[in-house]
DNA sequence: CTGCAATGTCATCAA
DNA sequence: CGTTGATGACATTGC
């Protein structure tokens, strides 16, 4: 007994020591002696528990298991350690359930962000497409692609292939709107990755000449051919007819400039002619440039919208890595095994986290 | 008639 | 210097 007593003092005082005075080093040494000390033992470990080690085991009135610490006597200066091996299976409580049960539920929160962020990268993985749309995340839409013929400013884009414009111009378009966007996102975008801010400001397509768009609401199924054509007919159509301008106004805007100054020169137009044709192709051009200008303002507001659920789900991980080092700091375990327990408990999720 | 959203147009700036 | 795209501001349109 005696002995028995002396070996409780020396091993249980040492806990108490190492309790306030642990460091990640510490940690990291006994981790290597406690992973070793969990496998499995073999006979010939078995045959070498030391005296001392019984006596402390009988006088603990703990269920006769046999421990070998022969290979790293540190791993065993720690009560805690061995009171949860020795409760192991057991209905005996551990001094650390509470902890550990927290840990579980903590654990828990970690590996369904885990699992959430792992399967959000492996869909993007699956479908690059997807990824690389601006509203990867939560939202599936994207700026449009330049070869959706039917797509509108009104139909939210769903196709994401191109960054580039059909004119090839990428390099000159920085709006100051979208300057700011992307300035002020910038630091996001490093820690997020922002796919939908890549396509905002390259794509010049978001809308389609007026000709290859569907009618809104499809009116010629309903209405009388009169009407669709009052409809279709633009002020600019209308005054275009009246003054007997021999082209579309689908020709007059989209024409390249020297094509549309040949055709120009081509027929005999008075001064009124030239001056509505110019104004047609004015007002057309800016037409398409203010339905991209509205739809890209409308990505950037959708983009801005998953940038926020990223940053939500970003704090939301932060909060439990807080929670796991909040459970890890000095004075919350009794000693720097328990917390090298809590480790390898969590040794997955905080790698996945950190990953 | 009113409110509202979508769309068109103009003015202006920058490339 | 003319053309073009972007965009704020205002006007028009349609529901």
């Amino acid at each position: 007994m005696d002995t028995a007593e002396t070996i409780d003092n020396s091993t249980f005082s040492n806990s108490d020591s190492d309790r306030n005075t642990g460091s990640m080093e510490n940690f990291i040494h006994q981790d290597v002696s406690l992973h070793q000390a969990t496998l499995p033992r073999s006979t010939e470990a078995q045959n070498s528990v030391t005296m001392e080690e019984t006596c402390c085991i009988n006088n603990n009135s703990m269920p006769n298991i046999n421990l070998d610490t022969s290979f790293n006597s540190e791993a065993f200066e720690d009560s805690d350690i061995i009171d949860l091996l020795l409760t192991t299976g057991t209905s005996l409580p551990s001094p650390i359930d509470p902890l550990l049960e927290e840990a579980m539920l903590v654990e828990m929160e970690l590996m369904d962000l885990a699992l959430e962020e792992l399967s959000q990268v492996q869909s993007e993985e699956q479908n690059p497409a997807d990824s690389d749309s601006g509203l990867s995340l939560d939202y599936s839409q994207s700026p449009a692609s330049p070869s959706g013929s039917e797509s509108s400013s009104s139909s939210s884009s769903s196709s994401c292939s191109s960054s580039l414009s059909k004119d090839g111009a990428v390099g000159g378009y920085m709006p100051e709107q979208t300057k700011m966007c992307q300035s002020s996102f910038l630091e996001a975008k490093q820690f997020h990755r922002l796919p939908w801010l890549e396509h905002i400001g390259h794509d010049h397509t978001y809308n389609q000449p007026q000709s290859q768009r569907k009618s809104p609401k499809d009116l010629s199924d309903e209405l009388p051919k009169n009407k669709v054509l009052d409809h279709f007919s633009s002020r600019d159509e209308k005054r275009a007819s009246l003054i007997n301008i021999p082209f579309s106004n689908e020709r007059i805007v989209n024409l390249p400039v020297d094509e549309f100054n040949r055709l120009l020169a081509k027929y005999h137009l008075n001064e009124a002619q030239l001056t509505l044709l110019r104004d047609i192709r004015r007002r057309g051009k800016n037409k398409m440039a203010a339905q991209n200008c509205r739809q890209r303002k409308l990505d950037v507001l959708l983009g801005l919208e998953c940038s926020v659920d990223s940053l939500r789900r970003l704090r939301a991980k932060l909060v439990s890595l807080h929670r796991v080092f909040q459970i890890l700091r000095i004075g919350q375990y009794r000693s720097n095994t328990s917390a090298i327990l809590f480790l390898h408990h969590y040794r997955i999720s905080i790698l996945c986290l950190w990953n």
